[in-house]
DNA sequence: ACTATGTTGACACAGTCTATAAACATTAGG
DNA sequence: CCTAATGTTTATAGACTGTGTCAACATAGT
């Protein structure tokens, strides 16, 4: 039950990306640098970013990559989902990619009771996760938004 | 972010067994059939499981697999952390299984916006997980335990 | 007691996915 | 047109998932 590296390295270069976000981009290698990622993994993420749309890069002399969307409307979920696929921990309790699960003996029955509890982590995880935008990276914010639950 | 193949089996194959619980032992092949799991991988599991000391096995022509604890008192947390290892999302922010993260730019500060983050979702994971028992994967019990929140 | 049979136990192996590395192609600026 | 950067492809080590094989052992029948 862990994230990827692959989502810890992205969230990681996001927080890079969003201490600068609005000035000029910077090089991947910066990022590799300060947050001591293995670079060339770090390109796969920053691609992977980029088809998302939330980063713009350019190449050539002074190229690099820079975020293009307003950190405060990019959640960790949106890209934990990019990086890791569904946030749910079981296929047959996901909202965003739903997968009945076949070998289950309970698919024709009306309740599974791992269903039951796996569909409750995936709602507090996705709550959580998908109240935390990139903004509560900036400085030394020591208050990431808490939403009263609803 | 997902649970292991491992401990969904593990979990499932729990189900089966707590259904008897106290009776007589039941067969692997059994469990295997009624839940839709992989003979042998099944296996490993059971022994897993029995080495942390939740079953027993008798081997021999009327052998099989019997849980030895009170379903009540095995939390899923426990399996998982058996199965899984921890079930912190990122080591550094692991209660049962702290590492402090090598290359995280943060370690030397007093604070890293990542592990605020990421020590909430471990707590709300490990939250419902440690508060729901065997027990309540009992019969069509549609209603699992709902601790108040402390 | 001996043997046949059914069951768990242990080990080594293969496929797939993740994390990482290296090499080369492509683009842009001075 | 040369250099510094991204982009693409291919390769490798390790963990996770699952299989195959054979040994250890308990019970039942003779």
């Amino acid at each position: 039950m862990k994230f990827s590296k692959k989502s810890e390295y992205g969230l990681r270069a996001l927080i890079e990306l969003t201490a600068v976000y609005g000035k000029d981009p910077i090089r991947r290698q910066q990022i590799a640098d300060r947050q001591h990622i293995p670079l060339v993994f770090l390109e796969q993420i920053l691609l992977a970013l980029k088809h998302a749309g939330l980063l713009a890069s350019t190449r050539g002399a002074s190229g690099g990559y820079a975020l293009i969307k307003p950190p405060s409307k990019v959640t960790l979920g949106q890209v934990i989902r990019i990086l890791d696929g569904p946030l749910a921990p079981i296929g047959c309790v996901s909202k965003t990619a739903y997968r009945k699960c076949d070998d289950c003996p309970y698919v024709k029955k009306a309740y599974c009771p791992l269903q039951e509890v796996m569909g409750g982590v995936r709602n507090a995880i996705a709550d959580i996760l998908d109240n935390h935008s990139l903004e509560d990276f900036i400085a030394g914010a020591r208050s990431p938004r808490k939403r009263s639950r609803k």
